[in-house]
DNA sequence: CGGAGTATGCATACCTGGTATGCGGACCGC
DNA sequence: GCGGTCCGCATACCAGGTATGCATACTCCG
């Protein structure tokens, strides 16, 4: 529910259309999160449906604004008082992907971890450059969220260690092959069956 | 794309029937993320679709057991290799929510900022908590995902106190109400226009 | 025994977020 | 004026997910 309610933010600020709405929702976290303009349509005649949103007249130019409703205002001023709770947020897929990791036969867990370790920090990487060689060092929004990134990525590295020590305490290290990994590269094989 | 990949995990273990996916799958993270029944049998038969899984004939008792092909092993195989880069991981609601709320007219920041704070901490505590109230110690795929979530709530917790202060730094306090807090409650009245 | 209640395996309908595509008008260059 | 291309907008469709329906089978009684 997280696009619903950034339009109806953007909305609070005054009329504005469709392709506006996905401008200014983009620009507002440095583009970080492209957002799909069709997924703006439908959202928006969602809202028109539940009475949050109101659409105005086409303009001369063919541009279809919409406007916030008090219901829309009320929605949103509870949306901003409310937190954000830890189970309204989508599943951890790395966490599962290493918890299937482990009961799965033939999976070498820890070079799971080294390649997911690596990646990340590359991308840590990447992020302190954006960060830095910002043109717009005064944009408060973007900056907040690069640092969000920055935050989850390093808590990410720090789990993925802790997981790697666990491992060596709780799992002795792997003598023989990783079958599973031997079947890479033979898809299809069986599938045209 | 998570669901998809973990029941093929869970077949490379042996041949296995719907519900006992369910069952094997909520296990495996220790229930922390429920697995609805009818996302199983939708996900199996578009597995079976791509030829990563075949089905086997009813048993006596009425069940309709599942096995991982070579195709699905090799692309189980390729999961486990590839990393989980930044780009494909779900937006962030709540960095998204902080920076709309920094643009949007009438939204003391300050207060959801800490409103947020708080209930992260009220979730740290439980995860603490359940931690170490844990009747089984020795389940290391479940303690590494309750570790997980446990970073993820001390950085999250680490970025709202960040966010605080470069407020402090950026943003005169604010010192007149704040209109939109005043429109919770009157829900509706516009939206039977 | 028989019948109500309940658990289980399975299937379907539907909602939501998202992408790809179609379409008409405005604004070019020539 | 005419073809191209970009823009604003709309529609169709797909995938993931939840809620719900629906049989069969089992249990627990009177």
């Amino acid at each position: 529910m997280s696009i619903r309610h950034g339009l109806l933010a953007l909305l609070e600020r005054g009329q504005m259309y469709g392709y506006q709405l996905r401008a200014a929702f983009e620009e507002s976290t440095g583009s970080t999160w492209p957002l799909n303009i069709g997924q703006v349509y439908t959202t928006l005649s969602r809202l028109e449906r539940d009475g949050l949103v109101r659409s105005l007249p086409e303009s001369a130019s063919g541009q279809r604004p919409y406007e916030i409703t008090d219901a829309g205002r009320a929605d949103l001023a509870l949306w901003f008082a409310t937190p954000i709770s830890r189970t309204d947020r989508p599943r951890d897929e790395l966490a599962i992907k290493l918890a299937l990791a482990l009961t799965t036969p033939g999976v070498d867990v820890r070079s799971v971890v080294q390649t997911q370790r690596t990646a990340t920090m590359r991308a840590l990487q990447e992020l302190t450059r954006l960060k830095y060689s910002s043109d717009n060092p005064d944009d408060l929004p973007w900056r907040l969220v690069l640092d969000a990134m920055v935050f989850h990525a390093e808590a990410e590295v720090r789990w993925l260690d802790h997981c790697e020590s666990s491992l060596v305490r709780h799992r002795p290290p792997a003598a023989g092959p990783t079958p599973l990994s031997e079947a890479v590269g033979h898809s299809g094989e069986e599938a045209r069956r």
